[in-house]
DNA sequence: TCTGTGATTGCATATTTGCTCAAAACTATT
DNA sequence: AATAGTTTTGAGCAAATATGCAATCACAGA
């Protein structure tokens, strides 16, 4: 009686071909020299093993599964609205053009003629300006910075550029910000206000319908501190009260609570009560790295429409069940806001 | 300024793609005509698909994920041990020359030698028993059948050959049983007991340190009905009183209570009482439509060792969780033998 | 209508894979 | 050592796939 071989150290070995098949991608004729055999039998082994089921092909249908987390995070953080795609959009992400066109198509559907539009910075902000897919015109809309723009700071802190590539996109109007990021003295800051170009701009902040911003997650490598625009000691402030991350440079600590610095008297930019009075303030941001800046973010209000990936929401409806010790101050303040609707 | 494709559509297309390449297993040429384009666009298609990450390949672990099934139904039924196949190995399952290799090496595992050894009957006892993988040799062990042998029903009731497959394969030592597997009238059993041959067996039969059985879950499509062996008004007792398997001829709820019957009596073949009383009483069954009976079994304690494949395996644990509304007799029967051991 | 850009196609070529057949190697048993 | 069964190997061919290049197409913007 002829006797066949060892089933469990088969059953192994095709596992293992399996493997550099079909995980390190090699091919038969590297597997074959590897194992020190020929490419015929890894051919043979290769269709037993799928035979067998070892191998499991799945597909991942890029817009069904989104649906489930995009409910479970609407109802999670009382949102307004949730859009999530399937790719990541920011930088380094592999492909992340695709999922910056997604980014755009979502924003085009948000975007309806008339609506005043307020633009953050942040690397994303300048990746999702340059892939807009408008498919309408906003004569009717203006787009506007909300932040001063400056040499001293890397190239996605020019809100303007923003702004100009959303207006130029929907031919809408642009309105632009022709005052620094920041002051070296707060009267400085008193004086431009004052002027008659800012003041236009400030009337608009105060009308505005959407803003589209980025989250910050970088406090410690943020430029703002890297380039020694602010003094350390903020820094040391920042990081003594936990900060997680910002909005438009206004910064809070995981639960939301934005917290109260000196620093604001220099920046130039939309106050925090101007812009939580934004009807739509829209937070896009995406990366593991984000997580808990944009749970952050969610908790304090000041983003009530997210848009994110798939990988970074399904991180954050994981991190965000844990804890929630209590509504932070500016969550409070706003669920006060949605009653009233 | 160049547009872009609408990628939500394009992502639609290239899952479309994915799905009749990978799902579908169509050739690129075949999706290509069926979409009236190229055959090297699919292929770059394709390509874009796996980047994207929207196919995803996984290999399953032959035998990791079958570690921790094992040890939920340990701990779930109380058994001695469990061994959880891969891959099917009774008839009808594909490529369960494989399957049936692994309980042969199971079992090989098991045999040690001296110990007495009783076959049942069952068409996986017959595959097993043709697929052994013997390591080593058992002179001191007899194997022997645990019920007698007729020509009135099909192959898979002849133990004797069963056992001289054992015997035979691990030179070890048989007993047959040259008695039928039922009578026409229970005195003529009272008659073949007598005898000194079935007296030996008996013996044998007394002493066994393992039993080896299948678990039958045919019931109406039983050949010892389907061949008028036994009366139609024994099938409707049993249907009565919802039988739901059985081993070696012994039928038993789906608590796994043993329903005590008159046919019993017409029977040549080892008494429950005996067979319980077997330290090691090893049942192999898989396949779907035996999850009620192997349930049955385990709960009853008919059997505590349990070899199955890892579908059915899985299957048993869910069907399991749902009810255990009481302990069977035969179940508390034996949990007072385990105390005492 | 023209033009520029990105998307698609056709074509050529190289690589990879699937499959068959016959020979060789292996292994447990006689 | 011979044997019989299975497994492995080598060679060769056909099919399927990947890839580069140049031509063409489609379409929005001027």
């Amino acid at each position: 009686m002829g006797k066949g071989r060892n089933k469990t150290d088969f059953l192994k070995k095709l596992y293992l071909i399996a493997y550099e098949y079909y995980i390190n991608r090699k091919t038969q004729q590297e597997i074959a020299d590897q194992l020190g055999t020929n490419r015929v039998l890894i051919s043979r082994y290769l269709k037993q093993a799928r035979e067998l089921g070892l191998v499991e092909i799945k597909l991942r249908d890029p817009f069904l599964e989104t649906e489930i987390i995009k409910e479970k995070l609407i109802e999670r953080f009382e949102l307004k609205d949730v859009f999530i795609t399937p790719f990541p959009f920011y930088e380094g992400g592999k492909n992340y053009h695709i999922g910056a066109s997604l980014v755009g198509q979502i924003l085009d559907e948000l975007l309806l003629d008339g609506v005043n539009v307020g633009i953050g910075w942040g690397s994303t902000m300048e990746i999702i300006s340059k892939n807009l897919v408008p498919t309408k015109k906003l004569k009717k809309t203006t787009f506007v910075p909300m932040t001063g723009g400056t040499n001293q700071l890397p190239h996605y802190f020019r809100t303007n550029d923003f702004v100009r590539n959303f207006s130029e996109s929907y031919e809408a109007n642009a309105k632009y910000l022709f005052a620094p990021f920041y002051v070296e003295d707060p009267l400085q800051k008193e004086y431009l206000l004052a002027s008659d170009d800012l003041k236009e701009i400030i009337e608009i902040w105060k009308k505005l319908d959407i803003a589209i911003v980025g989250i910050g997650c970088y406090i410690q490598k943020s430029p703002l501190f890297q380039n020694k625009i602010f003094d350390e000691k903020y820094l040391k402030l920042l990081l003594e009260s936990n900060v997680v991350g910002d909005v438009l440079t206004h910064f809070f600590d995981e639960e939301g609570v934005v917290i109260n610095l000196e620093i604001y008297k220099y920046l130039v930019n939309i106050s925090l009560d101007d812009f939580l009075k934004i009807d739509l303030r829209i937070g896009i941001a995406g990366g593991l790295q984000k997580v808990q800046s944009i749970i952050g973010a969610l908790r304090g209000r000041l983003i009530n429409v997210l848009i994110t990936d798939m990988e970074t929401a399904e991180m954050i409806l994981k991190n965000a069940q844990k804890k929630r010790k209590f509504d932070s101050i500016a969550s409070r303040k706003i669920q006060k806001e949605r009653k009233t609707k």
